[in-house]
DNA sequence: GCCATAGCTTGACGCATGTCAACGCCGGCC
DNA sequence: GGCCGGCGTTGACATGCGTCAAGCTATGGC
């Protein structure tokens, strides 16, 4: 599929590409293409050679870790969200795995033009550099929430963040199916089933994919947000300045399951 | 302390300043020094501004993360290694504490002229965005690790790849403490000792410092080591190219603990 | 309306790991 | 030499989590 003005439009507005030069910006989507992929399609195998920088601009992908038989959800991405950029840069093998969720339609972007436009345009090697940092940062951030914290505390913190990311209103609904929430939390489906019961006490309220927090003092102060493990949205309008760039950069969602 | 030639030529032929043009590197060691510090002490706490982008040049650091009273190791670095790039790219809060687990000596370097030097050499923010790169799949290498592979597991795998890094030598001698060796594994001590004993079935002797893998063949098949989650040294001396410059990036080890 | 299937939940069980306490070893210090 | 404190090990115990099996509900096809 070739891109059109709209998709362009888009991807100029992405942090990632907001400061390249036009130049640069022309040298690169120009061998750019539009793929849509079914549900379920593989993208990447771990090990594989990565020859594009991946955009998602509509669908949900996952990304995934395997060894030994044993597979572990490394983060579940929404739209606009890249991908592998790391591992383009570097000109390496593919850490994670990743395949579709749902039906998606992806930019991909030769990695090749991506390295020369870095190597050359000093203003987008550094948004690719604060891009990659943002990652770097969200993953620190993944692996302390993994490690400090047990399930039903990790729930908690959550469903708070989803209260917050839908305007924060007292009933909301959960993004995705409970089995890829359960993955996406570093936990089974039956524990995530166990976790949600738990939290009945502190006043969490279930009732299919609608979750309501009764009562929003005593489940925070079990979750004990933290801006230095949760990346929170600001709940007002206001415009990000180039110090939150970082919260929402490329991957929001990122747990990982054993 | 002022930095002399020789601290110069060897932050020089880092691979993140190898590139830079020699107006870029003049700009950023010129408001750069040198520091020492005493065992135990503290470099950074967490949520702090980051001012500086710390090299350490001699010694030991530990990064680590708390929550709610408990405290993680994020990694054990050893020279030479670069920290918290990240939050410097960003001028954020670091994600992370810094302190020194012996007498070190650090480079420090501060943010605001790294920031104008990546945004103006365009080799230099190159380098910044891969040797992020390299951190960034440090620690996806290290989620995997965590999360994919039991406790025995990962300490065959380090003994493994610390057995290769001493020479392949079947005998060889721990780098660290073993209390510091289990927060890197992400175990209590405790465990760690569990964990050594479990491996004596597989060949494993352990006398204080020193390790001996009796059946090289045994503990393989039980660590079953991967190139996409350990990070394996080069075992002959050749030059590693540009596609290995991830190899050993800033951390060369990192692992968490609960 | 009936059945089949998938997603979710619940219970029972076992394993891995954290916690707490006691002990031995060793090195430093008085 | 004797005391002391840090480190490492070992055991008993509790807990969190994964695993397996069964059942429950809703949805879709016939």
């Amino acid at each position: 599929m070739p891109l059109r003005a709209h998709d362009l439009e888009q991807i100029r507005s992405l942090p990632l590409f907001a400061d390249a030069s036009d130049e640069t910006f022309g040298q690169l989507t120009a061998s750019a293409f539009l793929q849509r992929f079914r549900a379920g399609a593989t993208l990447l195998t771990e090990g594989d050679p990565v020859d594009f920088l991946y955009i998602l601009l509509d669908g949900i992908v996952e990304l995934s870790g395997t060894w030994n038989d044993k597979e572990t959800t490394l983060a579940v991405l929404r739209p606009v969200s890249t991908f592998i950029l790391a591992a383009v840069i570097l000109d390496a093998d593919a850490l994670m795995g990743a395949e579709t969720l749902e039906a998606s339609t992806i930019l991909m972007l030769p990695g090749e033009a991506l390295r020369r436009a870095a190597r050359t345009d000093p203003l987008f090697s550094m948004a690719v550099a604060q891009e990659l940092s943002g990652c770097y940062r969200g993953l620190v951030r993944t692996i302390k929430n993994q490690k400090l914290r047990g399930g039903a505390e990790r729930l908690a913190n959550y469903l708070l963040s989803q209260q917050a990311h839908q305007g924060g209103r007292e009933t909301f609904t959960l993004p995705h199916e409970k089995r890829v929430l359960a993955a996406l939390l570093g936990m089974t489906p039956e524990n995530l089933s166990r976790a949600f019961a738990n939290l009945s006490d502190y006043g969490v309220v279930v009732n299919g994919p609608a979750v309501t927090l009764g009562r929003p003092g005593l489940i925070r102060r079990l979750a004990k947000p933290s801006p230095l493990i949760d990346n929170h949205m600001p709940l007002d309008g206001t415009v990000v300045g180039k110090a939150e760039r970082e919260l929402w950069p490329t991957a929001q969602l990122m747990r990982a399951r054993g």
